[in-house]
DNA sequence: TGTATCGGATACATGAGTGTATCGTAGAGC
DNA sequence: GCTCTACGATACACTCATGTATCCGATACA
């Protein structure tokens, strides 16, 4: 999906370019998430990572097109990590550790999203871009559907591991963990709580999820 | 709630300047929906309003004081929505009338969000801001606790009409059927489907959740 | 050590949006 | 029908962001 959004660009660029691109992502990643991709101005970003305008237009096109490429990164970053814990969890061998509870599904799922507060708003100055640009639109529900397939491949796992049944396929169950851990996470954080108490209420919100999905054992 | 964003301002306002502010209000709904609130300017809905600036001062102090005036109006119009909605199935004694399948509590929830596309990318806006500005932020988790209460009430209705039981209390069953609707008709808008299509896909996806949430009879 | 090149800083021109001060007019009240 | 005023239009001054053109310094290489 990222290069729908990222055509693999083939410039030979030298080390201190490819930091000083890294230093104005990040920066920018801060700046979008506290004021919005509109609101804020490239001198802001610029400010924050260090450098003039002139680093900037030396370095990208426009505004745009370096929140194109940073919503790229960002979902590339999370679906990696994602995969990660999938292949961590396999190597392990059938989770024979986990913790007896359906809540370590729960866990599973929102530890791989080791968000901060400002993650959770860039994420969603991302989503409401990508509502009104279908490129953007196409990148975020493709980076949606690979977070969603590595989600029901650790449901799967677990549910192999623990002989649990659900009742919904695994991708559906994936579909509507996913769909409550942003939206609670975002009320959460609206709420003002800190970020310790947004994942405190986010695991709560999806355990009940998890209670619902998984099959109970009729005595 | 909206009292929270709109303090009652009790000065006499003439019929005219009445019309005005509501057609600047409307305008200003379109524009904020197609662009978002930083990116659209004052001129921009003037326009559409078919006014000058001017117009648009005499009656507002900012943009942002327009904005707040019409999430308020935006919140209050869909909670009365539910709530009516609630009221003419409780005037029609008990629901005896409608469909057999679980699908009609789906149906009683969507039909009250009767949105179109720019609804959604409105509520998607003023759900951003809201994440940002904890005085809005206050007012949007008002509103949605209205609605959750609402639809809540619809539901224990329809279930004792029906003698459902269900797997959850009906204010969580609430949460999760608001939830799944917002995100799933995100994502539908985001496919670049039509207002039509939306409404199937997330109407098909919460009928998946009503088929979770509705305790299935043992036979 | 000299020089060429790349990367970033600085300075400046331009354009857009904002808010205010002032003006003109329609319509209510008498 | 006249007047007065509230409402909206117009014009203008100001700010601020953008993008470009130019300049400067460091690093690589001869």
């Amino acid at each position: 999906m990222t290069d729908t959004v990222n055509p693999p660009s083939n410039e030979p660029t030298s080390r201190r370019r490819e930091a000083t691109r890294r230093k104005l992502l990040d920066a920018a990643a801060q700046v979008f998430a506290e004021e919005g991709l509109d609101a804020a101005s490239v001198e802001a970003i610029c400010e924050r990572a260090g450098f003039t305008r002139g680093a900037f237009y030396s370095n990208f096109e426009t505004k745009d097109e370096l929140f194109l490429e940073l919503a790229g990164r960002v979902a590339r970053e999370r679906v990696d990590a994602v995969r990660e814990r999938v292949a961590i969890l396999e190597r392990e061998g059938g989770l024979h550790d986990v913790a007896t509870d359906a809540l370590a599904i729960v866990e599973q799922v929102l530890d791989v999203s080791g968000d901060d507060r400002l993650a959770i708003l860039l994420m969603s100055e991302i989503r409401i871009h990508a509502l009104r640009d279908s490129r953007l639109g196409a990148a975020y529900l493709a980076q949606d559907a690979e977070m969603r397939a590595s989600v029901a491949q650790i449901i799967t796992d677990i549910a192999l591991a623990k002989t649990l049944r659900f009742r919904m396929p695994a991708d559906d169950v994936a579909r509507l963990m996913l769909t409550v851990w942003e939206s609670e996470s975002v009320r959460a954080t609206m709420a003002g709580l800190d970020y310790e108490a947004v994942c405190r209420r986010t695991s709560e919100e999806l355990a009940r999820v998890a209670q619902l999905v998984i099959e109970q054992p009729q005595p």
